[in-house]
RNA sequence: CGGGGCGUAGCUCAGCCUGGUAGAGCGCUUGCCUUGGGCGCAAGAGGCCGUCGGUUCGAAUCCGGCCGCCCCGACCA
């Protein structure tokens, strides 16, 4: 893409509405522009970065077996009335009415329409398990939205309903999207720790929060340091194979929120360096919940003997928006953006030091070209401005890779590359850029 | 939902206290200049001062209603 002829409304200066790091860096690098108190619009630079974000999650949740339907975000209310969950929703649900007067809302959650999906496709045990994703919008009238994406009221949101026969079918279950959440996160450049959270009236060990670790986060964390260090992207994952193992490795060691920590346990489970207090962002939950939905829905399936079981079911949620600005809040630094290569708007920036010369520009064209044939995707800042202004642009949005065409180097037969994390930079033979970044 | 703050040009803000018909910087347009970190000079364009009403000869400015946005807290993917 060139720059010249792209949609990207960078600004100078910090809009006074945005108080965190990653809002401010959203509005300046043009990502994203609000439209009403938690409400926003993508534009072009954001909206690249979301779809990644996505397509990550649509691979690892595919890998996992897991299959993608979508539901509608108008739900009627009629639905939530046989949940009981209508009335107990409270305001935090948008309510709207349609011509005829019925009563309809915009969805928070999905556990009804999936539920009825289940209830009125699935008859028998032989059919589980099953487990549906959906990725769709969803809308919760925050009283106080904040923090730009990170808590917005609309918001793009992974989630998934698992049905199994039993309660250890229901934990396969949730042991593989314990497992699927820790690849997504990995691929995302992200350390993303699983800790213990809240069960509800279910109770038991079966639900646990993703949080990654940033410095700005909204609430503090403490872990053993061992989990940051585990890698499970260099793990050969089987998910037909008993992933219990798996999990305990990552639960064994000591980590909580700010809510369950336990100061005494802490000292006790971790030695003293490898103790890490941090703040972090919770980007997935993932939940059994049992049969709160399918017992008073009555989704029941048959058993072996003709007898009906009613599913266990868990739920499990990826905040798809809100992950687009906690990776900034995990990844910046005073000049803009840093994006990891995976979720990258673009994988390449190609800066024209100077649009008037015409051996630079003719060395840009090619390189340009080059690069896009190879299926490299190129930011090619061809427009007529200083080189200050390209340089602080380029560094705003964040763009992995910096290759930098200029006069000087350009007499030698050199482009500058940069990397944007770091900001080391080697000057490299100009047919040398693309075997670069394709080899 | 409790507490606080703010709505003036695309962005950041001044002007408001002490009413007299609108300003700066950045951005934008044009020209010259410049070309490795938001350069310089010059000339321009751009605002029903959130909205409705009141007071007044006269309201961005004073008074009231409404709408919107932000911050702290409670709440939350």
């Amino acid at each position: 893409m060139r720059l010249s002829q792209y949609f990207l409304p960078t600004l100078r200066e910090n809009p006074a509405e945005a108080q965190i790091v990653s809002h401010r860096l959203m509005l300046r690098a043009g990502m994203i522009r609000q439209q009403a108190a938690g409400i926003y619009a993508w534009l072009p630079l954001g909206y690249r970065v979301l779809r990644n974000i996505e397509h990550i999650v649509r691979e690892e949740q595919d890998a996992s077996g897991a299959q993608e339907v979508l539901m509608p975000t108008i739900q009627s209310a009629e639905l939530w009335r046989e949940s009981g969950r209508y009335d107990a929703y409270g305001p935090e649900m948008l309510r709207i009415r349609d011509r005829h007067g019925r009563e309809m809302l915009y969805g928070p959650t999905n556990e009804e329409v999936i539920t009825t999906i289940f209830r009125d496709g699935v008859k028998s045990y032989r059919d589980l398990p099953k487990n549906l994703y959906h990725i769709q919008w969803k809308f919760r009238d925050e009283v106080r939205p904040r923090f730009g994406v990170m808590r917005g009221r609309e918001f793009l949101m992974k989630d998934n309903y698992s049905f199994d026969i039993d309660k250890a079918g229901a934990t396969r279950s949730y042991n593989k999207m314990f497992v699927a959440y820790l690849r997504t996160f990995a691929r995302m450049g992200l350390k993303a720790i699983p800790m213990q959270a809240e069960t509800g009236p279910i109770g038991g060990d079966l639900s646990h929060e993703f949080i990654i670790l940033a410095d700005t986060g909204e609430s503090a964390v403490f872990c053993d340091r061992g989990l940051v260090d585990k890698d499970i992207l260099g793990r050969a994952i089987d998910y037909e194979a008993d992933l219990q193992p798996l999990v305990n490795e990552w639960t064994a060691l000591y980590a909580a929120t700010d809510e369950k920590h336990d100061q005494a346990k802490f000292e006790a489970e971790v030695p003293p360096d490898r103790r890490l207090s941090a703040r972090g962002i919770e980007v997935g939950h993932i939940f059994y919940f049992g049969t709160n939905y399918s017992a008073p829905m009555n989704a029941v399936v048959s058993g072996p003997k003709g007898e009906p079981i009613i599913p266990e079911m868990g739920s499990y949620g990826i905040g798809v928006s809100r992950l687009v600005g906690a990776i900034i809040e995990a990844s910046h630094d005073d000049a803009g953006i840093i994006w990891p290569e995976s979720v990258a708007p673009f994988r390449v920036g190609l800066l024209n030091l100077k649009p008037d010369d015409a051996a630079v520009s003719r060395a840009c064209t090619e390189l340009y070209a080059g690069l896009k044939g190879k299926g490299v995707e190129v930011l090619y800042d061809d427009r007529d401005l200083r080189p200050g202004a390209k340089f602080a642009d380029m560094d705003l949005i964040g763009l992995p890779w910096q290759v930098i065409i200029g006069p000087k180097g350009l007499a030698a037969g050199k482009a500058e590359v940069k990397a944007r994390a770091g900001g080391q930079r080697e000057e490299i033979p100009l047919e040398s850029v693309v075997p670069k970044f394709t080899s």
